[in-house]
DNA sequence: CATGAATGAGCCTTCATTCAT
DNA sequence: AATGAATGAAGGCTCATTCAT
């Protein structure tokens, strides 16, 4: 019936291939903005792909290392889009900072909501070797946000960790408890604010608090190194 | 392994039904603790708790309404505690109350990963009614922590709530990407310890900012009241 | 929470025993009226008679033998009512039998559905002593019909045979094919109708036909009895 | 007993799958002659047919769509069957009617078993398209017998339906109540018999009936055309 | 007699994955 | 490279029946 598809036609090149890899996952992101994953079939993805099951298979071995590509290509995303803002921004002030990645990540939910899914689901059912590569990949990429940023290396990956866990631990709540309105049972039209001034809050607090503390691991620095 | 166990064959009054109850949530959560949630059948717990399938289902309608019972009770469980310690401290200083959270909060793993469950799966296969019960108990619950904290219990709450988010947001983290050593893929023996120091300093960083903000309110309100 | 039931005050009595009885049956008539075979279960039945499900067991040996008691109460009900309209017109033509039959089987639905049920279910899991004096005692009961009709025992049995039959055959067909509208998947209103009006042909048509040949073999053997 | 069938390992080509479909179909007719309906698991079929369970349900989406897709099949069969005789003979009384109704219909317990089903347990657990496309191709292929047959549709329709009533009554009726031999047990040897002939009896006298019907409506209808 | 907690075989169905084509 | 038919383990859950109380 639908015949508007002329898909399959046999990706030779390397770039065929990745083109192809990417339909797939850009299928399984159209799917995953509307469906949790347990509701989300290979199936589906496949005929979103308008491509059949097997297929899938020749491009990511499992369920789990599908999503973890997706996840991976979302936190790519996100730290260049980071890196761009902070080039332009230049912060200087903890304030600044916190402007800044706030910033760079409003509108972030599926991104969060694959997030959770790392620690639940994904990682299990995914070659070793796979994962392992993947947090090299990330910690590489994180690198790239370290020179615009006014503090050291170490205090920069805590921050952003720490804007990780903030992020995903308000998601959960708001997806959660508060999600809900207790008397009918309807997603609260305010749990989407709420995740945001809180997560705002909690990330501004953690921010000053890391900044404080590096300026004074500097500062005792710099004297140590005055002092020689 | 299996001993025979001296349990009453029926469990007939309600206090007997109760412990029977418990027996199923204490089977649960001995599974729970070495097992991912998808990977732990009723099967299993049934087995577990030396009990047939069927009566399961005589004490919990579905799996997920289980995995919430248990949930309920490591949140009163928590709760109770941290109304104990506080009871005990009486905290008056941000540093104080961050103390006392902090450590009516450790150890507390199997409660972290049964909340990351909440907002995963669980509330969905569960009677709508039990699900607002639930809320409409947490917040009772909560309630009994509120007169022994030195904030109004706005405050109180948003301070449990990013109690809670922190909690589960690291709880994550540290369950996939750095929970496991980049070499050996092995988990990491100091993800505990990071997962503890840097939910201190989360914690620290956000009971400090609310708590500066809960004093300007109060002080801007007795001005208030100064000015009339 | 349901205080006005002060039934289960032990049945000692072989009287008290057979109300009993008698309420598990209404129970689960009233329950039968109204839901399919298949999705009526033996909690319904209990918590509808206000007896606890091992009671039942009781005065049942199983489901079947239940609904085959249930049966056995329907057709002798029947049977009586049908000899009451006999004794009172004393029909002599097969028009005016059709006429008696046709009133007797008003609105026998539940009959006609408990009828189908005992060659499709009933009888398995029946105790084959028991399912022997159902029909045992079925025979006997039909005999009292005997001395009403115009016709030989053996035509008016087969003549009600027929109308067994043919009521069973119809409350099938109107419970399924023509039950619904085509178009809506609605249950026809006209099924009824449809089933009263037909019903009516096929009997009036077998009487007919019995009753003609009852009267020749009468008088075959009238003549034979005079050619001596 | 299982002798390894030489069948293709994947049944590509549409002809193929409707082969393999077929294969179902034909293993759950095997199991229908001996066994009851709830007796009949799935699993049995997937066995009986050398399938995994799983690939039943590539075929038909429940239990319920496979037995309704057996029934169809014999209906058509029937129906094919009836149209060849109905051409080769030509009926023009109601006793050659009434001939070959009743030859087109010997030996065709499974279908009326079926039909008995249609009633009770199919249509429940279908997908309602299903349903009512079962029965339109039914009334479709019913229309393929209006030509052959001396009467007017609407009274050929007729006679079919009370084929239907009557064949699924003497059904029921033959193996329940008279089925089995009030002494062993035993399925009577001449339930068959009985079956046999007081089908026809009624089959007959509904026919006559009905035939006689429709030439007076056809007479008063040519009066009227007369009249005008 | 009455209870109802406990049983457990068995149900239908799903779906990630494989592999013949 | 692509397909999609086939797999089959595993799932959650039901309910007639039993039996300890």
């Amino acid at each position: 019936m639908v015949i508007d598809a002329p898909r399959p036609a046999r990706a030779r090149s390397a770039e065929e291939k990745n083109r192809r890899r990417d339909d797939i996952l850009r299928a399984a992101e159209r799917l995953w903005t509307t469906t949790a994953y347990a509701d989300l079939s290979m199936n589906q993805v496949a005929r979103e792909a308008r491509l059949a099951k097997g297929t899938l298979y020749l491009y990511f071995d499992t369920k789990e290392e599908l999503f973890l590509a997706l996840l991976g290509e979302h936190l790519n995303a996100w730290i260049t889009h980071t890196t761009e803002i902070l080039r332009e921004r230049q912060p200087r002030t903890p304030a600044q900072v916190s402007d800044a990645l706030l910033h760079s990540s409003e509108t972030l939910t599926p991104l969060r909501r694959l997030l959770v899914l790392l620690g639940t689901v994904l990682e299990r059912n995914v070659r070793p070797e796979l994962a392992t590569e993947f947090r090299r990949d990330l910690d590489a990429q994180l690198g790239r946000v370290f020179e615009y940023m006014p503090y050291s290396p170490p205090t920069t990956l805590r921050m952003l960790r720490h804007l990780y866990a903030v992020a995903i631990g308000w998601q959960q709540f708001s997806e959660s408890l508060s999600g809900m309105d207790p008397a009918t049972g309807e997603p609260t039209r305010d749990a989407q604010w709420t995740f945001q001034s809180e997560f705002e809050l909690a990330l501004r607090s953690v921010v000053d608090h890391l900044a404080a503390q590096d300026t004074a691991e500097q500062n005792s620095s710099v004297q140590d190194t005055a002092g020689e």
